[in-house]
DNA sequence: CGATTAGTGGAAGGATTTCCTCCACTTGAC
DNA sequence: GTCAAGTGGAGGAAATCCTTCCACTAATCG
């Protein structure tokens, strides 16, 4: 389950710790510039040399599917264990979602950057991971507003989107302002899904097939390039 | 007032109406891509040819600066009329807030984006008319603060960085679909804000000079680039 | 501790994108 | 109808980005 191939030769102890840096800061910088972000930057945020990333993969494409993967694992092994052992569903929705960069990429980046879906187009794993995330999701949001805890007007697309859109106010160096506004923004966020809404949404709760809709008609800034 | 410039050689009919288009594609692609948005897909956006939009721009820092210019008017006007005739400042503020892309772009956009702050650089009135529009916006806060209509507990600071990441939800087409989820997510976000909040928000107020503190240390993925 | 070989950094050439100018053609204004 | 302002798009210059190559470094193992 842990494991890491089959079993080519195993990777030199500093290549390993090169190559977790790597995936490490591909990440962030996926997340602060796009998909698009140069591979030199992506060296340089690691503390690695060029040739050391591409010594690695090979291309972009396998970049971004070696990040996405250990990404979607990340989360849907959060989900499940959430699932499982939290038994508030809100309280279970509400630690699911403060990973929010990781669902972010898991179900929205993965799916919008056109870089990502040619890099991910023969990687069927993906989307049934993003599924998995996504039926977690749905399910905590449908019992935390089954037992009142949630607005019961919105859908998992909404929630999805906002994600998105929080996901923009992420830290990224470690300042301490950085962090504190972070944890500010989300509470903040997360106190518009409570009950008793101060007023009635326009139109229908927003599902998942909304967002992918929406993605395919660029309707959205979010979708933009 | 409402004056083009001093009084150069008035343009062509249809030169204006070019100008005008390209004002508005020019603006809609640096919300959807950023301002490093290749020239040509503005003039694309725009519907004329590439040699149009540098006849009357010679450079991207001209069109930065024109789109700039006529955004911070629009919302200055705005901001203005409704102190004036609004006198429900919760209703003015929402009001304002309602067109986030505006303010996402006077307030945030102009002083993140490198191609902007250089642009810029000696255009004193964008200053000017960033502080007209902080000002405003801190006041209405204040005063919808003071007679219960907003939570106590945030600064403009946390309004502004709630407003950046909500910009990315603006619809781009036409789509119907888009609106309405626009609008709902507006709707969302606006009610995290409501008074009598779920759970106090850790740390204090953020102001907008914590966001100005942030921006310079690139601290959150927003400012990212 | 020394040999071996995987691993590394950065320079540099090639490919691609983007900027911007030029000019033959079009169109609004008078 | 004249003509100067305006236009589109081709294409060269410039910048950016990708990728390879190779001399050098440092884990690993006996």
């Amino acid at each position: 389950m842990q494991q890491e191939r089959q079993d080519p030769i195993p990777l030199r102890a500093d290549a390993q710790r090169n190559r977790e840096q790597i995936i490490q800061a591909a990440r962030a910088e996926f997340l602060r510039v796009g998909m698009d972000v140069p591979m030199e930057e992506v060296a340089r945020a690691a503390g690695v040399g060029i040739a050391t990333l591409y010594r690695r993969f090979p291309d972009r494409s396998e970049l971004i599917k070696a990040v996405s993967l250990d990404n979607m694992r990340r989360v849907v092994a959060l989900a499940r264990r959430l699932e499982q052992d939290e038994p508030d569903p809100a309280t279970a929705l509400r630690a699911l979602l403060r990973s929010v960069n990781d669902v972010y990429l898991s179900i929205v980046m993965t799916a919008v950057s056109a870089h990502a879906r040619e890099a991910l187009k023969d990687t069927p794993e993906i989307d049934e991971q993003r599924l998995e995330v996504l039926t977690v999701l749905s399910r905590l949001l449908r019992r935390a507003q089954d037992q009142g805890a949630i607005r019961p007007d919105i859908g998992a697309g909404d929630l999805i989107l906002v994600l998105a859109a929080t996901s923009r106010l992420m830290p990224i160096t470690d300042d301490d302002l950085g962090g504190t506004v972070f944890e500010r923004l989300f509470a903040l966020t997360m106190d518009a899904f409570r009950p008793a809404p101060a007023s009635p949404l326009p139109g229908r709760p927003v599902e998942y097939s909304d967002v992918e809709h929406l993605r395919q008609a660029g309707g959205l800034a979010i979708f933009g390039r």
